[in-house]
Formats: structure tokens, sequence, C-alpha cells
DNA sequence: TCTGGGGTCCTAGGACCC
DNA sequence: TCTGGGGTCCTAGGACCC
């Protein structure tokens, strides 16, 4: 605990909500839903004006529109809201050195670890000097509101934000978060969820004050050793963690929720196989290597398993993450009907080296192909221990007519089908014909707008962008060759020029279809 | 109306080694 | 032959966070 308030949190408001409405015009004060659109989606965030309604993040989207019917339900824009976080981080970055990420939208700042205070009065009142002028330059830069918190730990600058949302600051002179704490509900500290929070009200406590009162003794015969201890010191306001910038991930994985139940044994192998692909490509893609393979499945019931094995060595090579994702699959039961796979791989390592498990299955099962022999042995990767299954599914594993059912929808396709079909204008499924509302289009006469709704053969496409007035909305068949997929636009041109870095594609693209970047160089002028 | 996707950390039991 | 403790690795599950 410092004797200044120089940890600042920020928190930005609604973050993807605001985004979807800093791009749309005719949203601007309105409830909007950003999250997962199919039968089994879940809210990511609502706006304020959706909150209202009672709808929140992590409820189902069917629940949502229940409470909310008229609010936008949009798909997530994943690439559009990582270029408006790299803007915003930046601007933390400029701070000071230490930054913290937590997500795209929120992050701790250590003020004592740069210059940032160095031009203020200094103290508390230089701290909210630096708060309040971040404030300003992130709207300034994006257009979006965020909220700040400054406090002398990473707990209290959370808390602080959490209350001064929305487009607030809050700062906690250090010395006063006992009585400051002592009220708030056990929920409010860091770590203490449903679980814990219901173990805490058997035993008679429900607000931090109490928690004091109760004692470690008896936090501890409550929560166990680990988490007591960090619970109660929580509540007494001590926190000595330290800011820490950049830690490397520890584990990677991918996972999709069906829209309907999976049974057929073939289709949950080859789908399983899908997924070790995508995380396999994440892996490589950030240049790591990993010795655990982690497969998750969850039953119709909602009963989830995992089944792990750990290799000899770390590997990022598709065919032996793949083959064991499917061993491991071989030992579940999956009969009833499965809701969700997943595949993972940890134990990461920072250096991707040759692999040479790899090299000795490839070896093997050319030679097994030049031999004609039948299925491929797991080869040397597999883990000593794992002998137990024998591998009755052999027979299946060639590819047969696995594809007959054609292409399967997720929950996180729908979700994740915007970014990807401006990411692979070429992939198989022609995702872009695929009319995700949210999505930005353009039409060849009347120009940019984006997706309102689509069913029965029909797209709704509403016409404005970003700087313009609230647009028109028109009808269209869903299969209109004038109508096309559009890069996601956004009014601010630090956004415009992040959005157009991580493209994989040209940074500058023909005419109008980029983001605006050299059309009308609108920089400083955001929102009101 | 059921309950996403990406992570982190902790616990507990068993294997194995010294 | 019995008793034993400590450390590390692996696996599975669960709580929690955004």
């Amino acid at each position: 605990m410092r004797s200044q308030p120089t940890i600042l949190h920020l928190d930005m408001d609604a973050f993807f909500a605001a985004v979807e409405q800093a791009s749309k015009p005719s949203l601007r004060g309105k409830p909007v839903v950003v999250g997962g659109l199919g039968p089994r989606g879940v809210v990511s965030t609502a706006s304020y004006e959706a909150r209202r309604f009672g709808v929140h993040s992590a409820m189902p989207t069917a629940q949502a529109r229940r409470l909310a019917p008229n609010a936008a339900y949009l798909g997530a824009r994943f690439g559009l809201y990582r270029a408006v976080s790299e803007v915003v981080m930046e601007l933390l970055h400029q701070l000071s050195p230490l930054v913290e990420p937590l997500s795209l939208d929120e992050a701790f700042v250590d003020l004592e670890a740069g210059e940032a205070l160095r031009g203020t009065q200094g103290g508390a009142e230089g701290a909210r000097e630096v708060g309040e002028r971040l404030r300003r330059d992130i709207r300034a830069a994006t257009g979006l509101t965020g909220s700040v918190g400054l406090a002398g730990s990473k707990m209290l600058a959370k808390i602080a934000s959490e209350q001064a949302k929305p487009n607030g600051l809050m700062l906690i002179p250090v010395g006063t978060e006992r009585e400051m704490l002592a009220p708030l509900s056990v929920r409010t500290l860091p770590g203490v969820g449903p679980a814990t929070a219901e173990v805490l009200r058997r035993a008679g406590i429900t607000t931090v004050g109490e928690i004091v009162e109760a004692g470690e003794d008896e936090l501890l015969r409550l929560l166990g050793r680990a988490h007591g201890t960090s619970v109660h010191a929580m509540a007494h306001g001590i926190d000595d963690r330290p800011v820490v910038a950049e830690r490397d991930a520890k584990s990677v994985s991918v996972e999709d929720t069906y829209d309907v139940d999976l049974t057929d044994r073939t289709r949950v192998r080859l789908e399983l196989e899908r997924l070790a692909e995508r995380c396999v490509t994440r892996l490589r893609a950030a240049g790591r290597s990993g010795r655990t393979v982690v497969i998750k499945v969850r039953s119709y019931d909602f009963s989830t398993l995992t089944r792990s094995e750990t290799l000899r060595g770390p590997t990022d090579d598709l065919g032996v993450v793949k083959e064991a994702a499917l061993r491991l699959l071989d030992g579940v039961d999956t009969t009833a009907g499965v809701r969700l796979l997943g595949v993972g791989v940890s134990g990461l390592a920072d250096f991707t080296q040759e692999d040479l498990f790899a090299q000795a299955q490839a070896a093997l099962s050319q030679e097994q192909e030049a031999a004609g022999a039948g299925r491929p042995e797991p080869g040397p990767s597999r883990a000593e221990a794992g002998g137990g299954s024998t591998g009755g599914g052999g027979g299946s594993a060639g590819g047969g007519p696995a594809d007959a059912e054609g292409p399967l929808r997720t929950a996180g396709a729908a979700a994740e089908a915007g970014a990807a079909a401006v990411e692979e204008p070429g992939a198989a499924v022609p995702a872009d014909r695929r009319w995700i509302p949210g999505r930005d289009v353009c039409h060849a006469e009347y120009g940019m707008g984006w997706v309102q709704g689509s069913g029965v053969g029909k797209v709704t496409v509403r016409f404005e962008e970003p700087d313009t007035p609230p647009g028109r909305v028109r009808t269209f068949s869903v299969d209109d060759p004038d109508l096309e997929p559009a890069e996601p636009r956004m009014l601010d041109a630090e956004v415009a020029r992040a959005l157009a870095a991580q493209s994989p594609a040209p940074a500058i693209r023909p005419k109008s279809r980029s983001a605006g970047v050299g059309a009308s160089p609108s920089a400083g002028t955001s929102s009101p």
C-alpha cells in the first residue's frame, strides 16, 4: 500500500456497445446489446440504455430480447474493438511504461513508474489531474467515455472506477479505505464470486465490514488457506500486488457451443479436429508451443469434463495436437449429446523448438502409408502413461462422408463471423453471405451502411456512416449482387489507422472501401 | 429462457523419487 | 519388513474474472 493514490484503473464504459453506437449514428442514445445472436448466445455488453430494461452481460440473449425487445442486437466485431483498444492503451502508455491490460477495455497503470505526475501539483490532486486529462484524451481520440479509479492499491483503484461509472472519476484518499469498504457487499472484493459469497452468507457475513469483524481464523476456516488469507487482507484494504506489464499467456484454447447438440460420433470427431486446427493456428501465430493438450466436452445437461495429456516436449504441430485430442476423446462417452467442444494447449514454452516428435510421427505415418497400413499409431509423442484406450475408432478416421451434413453453425461463429468475413474473404464457408446484424456493408447504389437484420431470404440495411446523420433503412434479397460486406468503419482517424494496420490485406484499399483514412480527415471531431 | 468464449489460479489425489 | 515425510509432476475439477 502506497502513501499516495498513484495506481490508476481505467474501465471503458459499456465498451463493445459504445463502439457500436459511435459507429452507428441511429443507435446513439438507444438500447444496444452486443453478444451471441444464436439460440444459445449470451450478452457480452449492454449499453446503459439497455441496462435500464434489466439486460446485463452474461445473460442469455433470448432472455434479453424478452426484456428489451426493441433494443438493437448486434454480433460482436472484435477486430474493431481491438483497434479502438489499441488507441486507448497507447494513451495509457503515454502516462507510464507500467501498464497492465486486463482485457480490451480495462487496465491498471502505475503512475509512479512514469513521468505523468511530473507536471502536476503532485499528491492526490496531481493524480486526479492526470486521470481527468486521460479521460479527455480518450474522448478526443475515440469519441468514447471511460471511468477512472485512483487509489493506493489495485483493488481499491478498481473499486473506485466501478463506483465512478459511467463516465466518472473517483479517487480514494489513502487512509480512508477501511471506512469506505466496510458497508460494501462482500461481492465487491476481487475473488469473491457467487460460491464464496454463499459460503460467507451462510456464516452470516454479507458486508466487507463483517469480514473484518469475523477475523482471520474464521475466514481461513470458511474459505481455506490461500483464499481465506487473501479475502481477509482485501477486506482490510491490504493489497500489495504490483502492476505487472506484459504477461505471457500460459495457455491457448478454443471452444464452440453448438446450436444443436451433436450426437453423431463422426461429427464430434470432425468438430474436434477443426477446433484443434484453430487452436494450433492461434498457438503458432503467437510463436508459442505447448506440452499439454486439453479437450473439453460439455454435455446436453451442461455437465462439463476435461481430459488432458502431457507430451514429452512442447509442440506446435497440428498433427500431434489433433492426434492427442482425438485420443483423449476416445475415453469420453458422447452418445447422449454434446453441447460444447473445446481444444486447448497449456504448459506453453517461450520458444518454438524443432519438434522431433512431430517429425518422428510424420515419418511413421509416411511409412505406414507406403506400406498400406491402416491407422497410424499414436507415435512417440504420446505420454508414457496414456496407454489406456484401445483405439476402436480407427475405421472411421480415414475421412469419409463426414461433411454430408453441411456447414455447422455455432454460437461462436455468429459472434466472430463479422471479423472473419473481413479478414478471410476467400474462406470456404461463404461467411460474407451470412448477414450478421451489426456488420458494415456497401451497396452499389446506396453506399455504406450496416446490417440491421436478416431472415426469410431478406436483409435489412441501414444506410449511414459514423459521421453522417441517422440514415434510412432498405431491404434487399440476401443474394443481391449489389450488396457486399465492407470494412468496419469508425469516425476517428487514430482508430482507422489501427484498423488498417491489423488487417492482413494491404493497408491502402481501393477507393472508398477504406475507413475514410484519406477521404475525410475528421481527426479531432469526435462526439460533442 | 436456460446458461459464450477466453483466460487465470487453486486444490486434491496419486505416482514417483529421494 | 515396516514406517514416514517431503517434493514434484500430472490430472481433473472448480471458482473466478472480463
